[in-house]
RNA sequence: GGGCGCUUAGCUCAGCGGGAGAGCGCUUCCCUUACAAGGAAGAUGUCACAGGUUCAAAUCCUGUAGCGCCCA
């Protein structure tokens, strides 16, 4: 017979239909609540639900649930980034897919495609987000490209302009050559190469003597303009001031002494291009060089080289210039070398430096402004190590790019007129009247900038433009500044940073009270996750076999700020039995606690029922604590260890027996109450189990909240009797197997009368006999030598001897016992005489010590006598 | 080259000054009426290496090596 039959199976699918829209919380202005408010971070219109979203956005809603059952003002925003290049690719390739000829389209035309596309597709992640249970304000989501996000922006940008930190300027910018348009820093990443170093001569104006330079790019010699060496540098000093033919480009080019150049390296002399190198660049500013560029927007050589090199790509030219070289005689050689290739994180192309007009913010006080935030503990890192990171960036950060030569995004709102001068405005008609006050006549050829700006301009907004700024309206005077950010490392100089300037320049607020810096997630053998490499690890396909419960208290548990969470096909198993387990407690205590209901305050009478009391009001504390100091995953597995180990394992097992005997029926009532407390612990981590469970036990729709601290504050719990009896059982068990002796075995136990605990385990007799299967527990007198003994920490054990024990694998099991507790004795000894020992440990450690000691040598002496015995 | 982090059981990781831990895996026994997706009892470690500080170091400091990430 199985009597699983009757039950109901734990399936997660069935029953995270039956709650996924019943989780959403729903804001209210009740000022005199506390505020818990957060912005969750964007994900791209163009992305589909994977992992890091999962993780992310776990861990908030954790957050988000914690704090809403402790009857705090709960606001969580949800919300899509247009992602500006990332989606304009791919509409556009869709578009290509379809036989659309991109070239034919007008910039209009294309936006309404990308709209279009966004419209019948961009709510796809958001969908996905629901399954996983988040308590999102699902009905006020925003899209970075809303109407009030839009004027936000605007905002924004109007008034770093019209403070003079915004500007445009013709300087070296990184150009991705693929996309057509200028990136920022951030969106450079440096690959390690393979690559040659040639080098060549050049000789002097009028001379034989010759200068040998090296260099990856030869093709950049026709925008060299200068020959730099060491001023220390004493085989060129005499060079100095005169002039080396470019015969690239037939122009005199000087040498000039920089400490740029490195005596060490390679000829000590160094080539300077100052229109493609951003060292070289510097070096020009500061010598007054003339900057050339021989690139075209494209990446192909410009007019600046000569006819026969026009056009050619930088890869064709190099071959080309290199024949040119050996040509002319002054090629010296190559040598392999690794160096960094600067790509575009888009596009993968190679990045090129370029002269271009483009739009900077000038970020540097801003980032005093974030770091002095930082410093003073008004916004706070966890963990705190992060800060370095942040700090390091922002000492070194360079004005901003923050224009796009692409389309999808925001639009600079800015408007020229034929004369040069410019006004930001939230629209032409603003920009005229702005115009006008501000040069006090009508623009003529006014036009709008065609660029729009870097997608992380308007994320930079997020924490306050979803709540209603520059609007200074309920929303945003509720719920600004947020709580807390959550977000995972890599996008801290990307976003975090940017936020933290943007919110203290904009809003004289800081945006977050802390940052909760998470891991990253990785496949099992902690590579990235990619869809080239094909180890992506579909968290949608997880849920479908797992449960998102499942998923939700594994990724809880493995948030880790050390190491990157490795998720392989196994991961999820011991949390989906978790879960079960769960589950069918329930059963047990479903069975066992009719007519029984949830209290206020619970009439323990037994030391079990204390005891799992003591348990739960630990569990309680320890829970919060962590929440609270953003340590979840240390929550998680206190969660774990409660309910398996001290509920499932011991106060069910206990209650069983107890239930046996029908005279106490507070065991049922704490049963059933402990139990639904717990689920409401759960509930943030996971909400569909604990949503069905919850609503099992109230038939009705009671409020979710925290249970009172003061339910499971007893004074002066007695936790000595439950330990006693866990030794004790434990002691036997594990004597009786050492013993061989079957389960199905009734035998009876045998102590001795002068223990200091006889009384308790007498008084007890029947439940512990019940619980360890067993006749009863009787006394004995230890001479006798029909019995067998072993020790506890508590007490000696005894059995009467019979032929078929295995006296020989106990005399081994208790020789091994008898030499740790030497070794232990060793070093407690030896800590004990030591004089300086004494002087200087605390005395608590000093206490343990000597009770470690004596309590040793009880156990000693204990083995010593029951192995001399069987002999 | 600079910075940050990591190195603890077969695997994944916790512990971060005072008796080496968890989960998974492994061994043995058990379908004992919540759960075999389970229960019980076990085995398993030069806490990377070398110095130092301390009465006491996996834990703090310095250095070395290896791994990972970020920035040049």
């Amino acid at each position: 017979m199985k009597p699983t039959e009757s039950f109901k199976t734990y399936d997660s699918n069935e029953i995270e239909e039956k709650w996924i829209d019943s989780l959403s919380i729903s804001k209210s202005f009740d000022v005199s609540k506390k505020v818990f408010s957060l912005a969750i971070p964007p994900p791209n219109v163009t992305g589909s639900l994977h992992l890091g979203h999962a993780l992310n956005s776990t861990v908030q809603d954790i957050l988000v649930k914690y704090y809403y059952l402790k009857g705090f003002n709960v606001h969580w925003t949800p919300g899509t980034d247009h992602a500006g290049i990332a989606t304009q690719l791919l509409v556009e390739k869709s578009l290509e897919k379809k036989g659309i000829n991109l070239k034919k389209l007008s910039n209009d035309e294309l936006i309404k495609e990308i709209w279009k596309w966004k419209n019948t597709n961009g709510d796809q992640i958001i969908n996905q987000l629901k399954i996983l249970g988040l308590s999102c304000d699902w009905d006020d989501k925003k899209f970075t490209l809303d109407e009030d996000m839009s004027n936000a922006v605007n905002k924004a940008f109007i008034d770093l302009f019209n403070e003079g930190l915004i500007y445009k300027e013709k300087t070296l910018v990184n150009w991705d050559p693929v996309l057509k348009t200028a990136i920022s820093d951030l969106e450079v990443i440096s690959v390690e190469t393979k690559a040659y170093l040639y080098s060549f001569k050049y000789f002097l104006e009028d001379s034989d003597e010759c200068i040998i330079v090296s260099t990856t790019r030869p093709e950049t010699a026709f925008g060299d303009t200068a020959i730099a060496v060491n001023p220390n540098d004493e085989r060129y000093s005499h060079m100095v001031g005169k002039k080396v033919l470019n015969i690239f480009n037939d122009k005199k080019i000087p040498i000039i002494s920089d400490d740029y150049a490195d005596i060490g390296k390679g000829s000590g002399a160094v080539k300077i291009t100052p229109g493609h190198d951003f060292n070289d660049f510097e070096i020009a500013k500061k010598h007054g060089l003339e900057m050339i560029n021989i690139l075209n927007d494209d990446g192909t050589l410009n007019n600046n080289v000569p006819v026969n090199f026009k056009g050619l790509s930088t890869i064709e030219a190099r071959d080309k210039i290199l024949t040119f070289m050996k040509e002319k005689d002054i090629y010296e050689g190559s040598e392999k070398v690794t160096n960094n290739t600067p790509k575009g994180d888009r596009s993968s192309a190679i990045i090129e430096p370029l002269l271009k007009y483009q739009w900077f913010l000038d970020v540097k006080d801003m980032a005093k402004e974030s770091i002095k935030a930082v410093k003073s503990g008004d916004i706070e890192f966890k963990p705190k190590f992060w800060e370095n990171t942040f700090f390091e960036w922002m000492k070194n950060i360079k004005p901003w790019c923050i224009s796009r030569q692409i389309i999808w995004g925001h639009k600079i709102p800015v408007w020229t007129c034929s004369n040069n001068f410019s006004v930001a405005a939230q629209d032409e008609k603003e920009a005229l009247l702005e115009y006008q006050k501000k040069y006090n006549k009508m623009p003529d050829n006014f036009v709008r900038e065609t660029d729009v700006l870097d997608t992380w301009f308007s994320s930079g907004l997020w924490p306050f433009s979803t709540l209603g700024w520059p609007k200074n309206n309920e929303k945003y005077s509720n719920f600004f500044p947020t709580s807390i950010l959550v977000t995972g490392f890599d996008i801290i100089f990307f976003w975090v940073a940017r936020m933290i300037m943007m919110s203290i320049k904009l809003t004289k607020k800081i945006p977050f009270k802390v940052v909760y810096i998470h891991n990253l997630i990785r496949d099992q053998k902690g590579d990235k996750m990619s869809k080239t490499k094909g180890n992506v690890v579909d968290p949608l396909e997880l849920i479908d076999q797992h449960g998102t419960d499942s998923l939700r208290f594994y990724l809880s548990s493995n948030l880790s700020p050390h190491n990157d969470i490795k998720i392989g096909k196994n991961s999820l198993d011991s949390y989906k039995n978790f879960m079960n387990k769960i589950w069918n407690a329930y059963n047990f205590v479903k069975i066992n606690s009719d007519g029984y209901e949830i209290k206020k305050q619970l009439k323990p009478q037994t030391f079990y029922d204390f005891w799992i009391i003591s348990k739960f009001s630990d569990l309680l504390s320890k829970y919060e604590k962590y929440i609270e100091n953003c340590e979840i995953e240390k929550s998680a597995t206190e969660i774990y260890k409660f309910f398996w180990d001290d509920y499932c394992d011991w106060y069910i097992e206990i209650s069983k027996i107890s239930f046996l005997s029908n005279e106490n029926k507070n065991t049922k009532e704490i049963l059933l109450n402990i139990f639904h407390d717990f689920i409401l612990l759960l509930f943030p981590f996971c909400p569909f189990i604990s949503s069905e469970l919850l609503s099992q036990i109230n038939k009705s729709d009671r409020k979710k909240e925290l249970p009172e601290k003061n339910k499971y504050n007893f004074e002066s719990i007695d936790k000595i009797n439950f330990n006693l009896l866990q030794d004790f059982v434990v002691g036997v068990r594990s004597f009786r197997k050492n013993l061989s002796i079957p389960p199905a075995y009734k035998i009876d136990i045998y102590i001795e009368k002068n223990n200091k605990y006889y009384e308790f385990i007498i008084t007890n007799n029947d439940l512990i006999s019940k619980l360890l299967n067993i006749n009863s527990i009787k006394h004995h007198d230890m001479d006798d030598k029909m019995f067998i003994t072993t020790v506890s920490k508590y007490f000696k054990i005894s059995i009467r001897k019979t032929n078929d024990m295995d006296i020989l694998s106990q005399k081994n099991k208790l020789s091994k016992d008898l030499g740790a507790i030497n070794k232990d004795l060793e070093r407690v000894a030896n800590k004990l005489k030591n004089p300086k020992f004494l002087d200087s440990a605390p005395k608590e450690v000093i206490e343990r010590e000597k009770r470690i000691y004596s309590e040793s040598e009880i156990s000693k002496e204990n083995i010593e006598n029951i192995l001399n015995q069987l002999d």
